[in-house]
DNA sequence: CGGACGATTCTCT
DNA sequence: GAGAATCGTCCGG
């Protein structure tokens, strides 16, 4: 598992979304490393977007790493969970893609117990669970996704592809139903919380 | 400085 | 499928 290079991250966003999808996702702690596949993401697309945090260039605290470069962690808190997206997109145009759920490769036993439970569909099925279960808190926030603790290696090109609207962002007007989520076809680790691909 | 609000999850029913 | 938990961030006053 070898961090991939900067380069890798420096395409347009809706790309990088689909080839993040097969990608290994890894985080080393001083409990040891967990790692798993990015099946599912969702881009984010700024000022545009009327669902992104860096809508209207909204630029705050916490949207600041987005205006950077690509290929850095954007972690946020939301109720009780953190996040994790991959910042995307040129300097200065503050994009990022959502990981909403990965499938377990590596480091199991730790996952399973951080999440507390022994079922491993229930283990990395979504973007709060499986920030706990890899470990990943808002002290990745700015990190590069290119380097330990947190990084990003190549793994497995998946073989089909989905695509659908983004999921709970039903008061996001018109942005609610733009094609901007994308996931590995029939994955069984796909968050739940899934709606019908448009293809 | 207060109030509203989630890019969620879990626990029931 | 609905409702609660629960808290940092953001914006208005």
């Amino acid at each position: 598992m070898e961090p991939l290079p900067s380069e890798f991250f420096k395409k347009p966003t809706l790309v990088l979304a689909k080839e993040l999808l097969g990608c290994l996702l890894v985080k080393e702690t001083s409990e040891g490393t967990a790692a798993g596949y990015i099946v599912e993401t969702e881009a984010y697309m700024g000022p545009e977007d009327r669902a992104a945090h860096s809508f209207e260039n909204r630029r705050t605290k916490r949207t600041e790493i987005m205006f950077g470069e690509a290929g850095f962690v954007y972690t946020y808190a939301m109720h009780t969970h953190t996040l994790v997206n991959v910042v995307s997109g040129p300097v200065g145009k503050p994009e990022a893609i959502l990981i909403r759920a990965v499938e377990p490769f590596h480091g199991l036993e730790l996952m399973k117990e951080r999440r507390n439970t022994e079922n491993l569909k229930n283990l990395t099925d979504g973007p709060g669970k499986l920030t706990k279960a890899l470990g990943i808190t808002m002290e990745d926030y700015g990190h590069p996704f290119t380097l330990p603790p947190l990084y990003i290696a190549s793994g497995k090109s998946p073989e089909d592809i989905s695509i659908g609207p983004r999921i709970g962002i039903d008061n996001a007007g018109e942005a609610r139903d733009y094609p901007w989520r994308f996931w590995i076809t029939d994955n069984s680790f796909v968050s739940r919380n899934r709606k019908k691909p448009v293809k």
